[in-house]
DNA sequence: CGATAAATGCAACTGATTTGCAAATGCTTT
DNA sequence: AAAGCATTTGCAAATCAGTTGCATTTATCG
């Protein structure tokens, strides 16, 4: 997959190149999807450690430049995703059993088709459009028990 | 604003109905906005007390019958609203600043649009389209303090 | 009214995220 | 390259939403 520059990116967020934003950095463009702070954690203890407040703060700074974006679900877990022209807004499908997120194809969002439904004088930095259900892994699970108690 | 009798929908969702439940349900069934937990609890606290604990079990069982929607923020906060005839699903706006959760008019939206996205297997019972950004008010604050800076 | 299952309250726990502060690092200027 | 200073990072502890276990209360049915 293609992606970004890492320091390219950090230099043109005005972001200093420090050895945990850079490994924060390429671990998030190489994901296939969206991670949670622990799968962070998890890909960039390899080289050296990285303590998880900072990952905190750094995905805080990478989301306020808009490098990356942040994707609420139930159970208070956030994942992140980069924002870059590689990676356009585009759907998620969250398993409420497994708690996976996974990214949905093709339907590019844009803000452009939503902003005629503000009325006061908010201003949007963010749009999220998410399925949430139960994944083919857990339905097949499920299927399983159910067969199994009959 | 029109809205669903609580005994009605309750019996239909075959839930005794429990004061607490009964309670709950009418806090929710007035709102003009989705509500978090503190809010319900708050609203209720008039007639009696109700633990909080028991307003989450109501809530997981009122989402498992379809009787409300969940909606997640950033802020690991959830907010809930009714998912009746008289509310359809409808897009939100999240204040990143004050946190707060308002409605956005018009625009139903429907599963069956998204579900030719799903390759495998998935069963979606929930759909979601969230704008996140600063709301009307905290911007006019915003505004004051860029302008009592300079 | 009594029995039984379901609902509720309370205390304690979990897990994600945040805060305060001291130590380490990055960047600029000698 | 070393000094100076702001920024970043790590660590410990706190916060806060949401959950769990268990004892008590309530609803419903015979």
């Amino acid at each position: 997959m293609e992606h970004c520059d890492i320091h390219t990116t950090l230099e043109h967020a005005g972001l200093s190149k420090t050895s945990r934003r850079v490994a924060v950095l390429t671990v998030l463009v190489h994901a296939q999807t969206p991670l949670r702070v622990k799968d962070i954690l998890d890909r960039v203890c390899g080289e050296g450690q990285i303590n998880k407040v900072t990952v905190y703060r750094i995905l805080a700074s990478f989301k306020a430049e808009g490098i990356i974006r942040e994707i609420a679900t139930d159970h208070g877990v956030n994942f992140y995703e980069m924002a870059c022209r590689h990676n356009p807004t585009h759907p998620h499908f969250y398993c409420r059993i497994c708690r996976s997120l996974s990214c949905l194809p093709e339907q590019v969002i844009r803000e452009s088709r939503f902003e005629h439904l503000l009325t006061g004088n908010q201003t949007v930095d963010g749009i999220t459009l998410n399925l949430t259900g139960v994944c083919g892994t857990c339905n097949l699970i499920k299927d399983g028990h159910r067969r199994s108690k009959q």
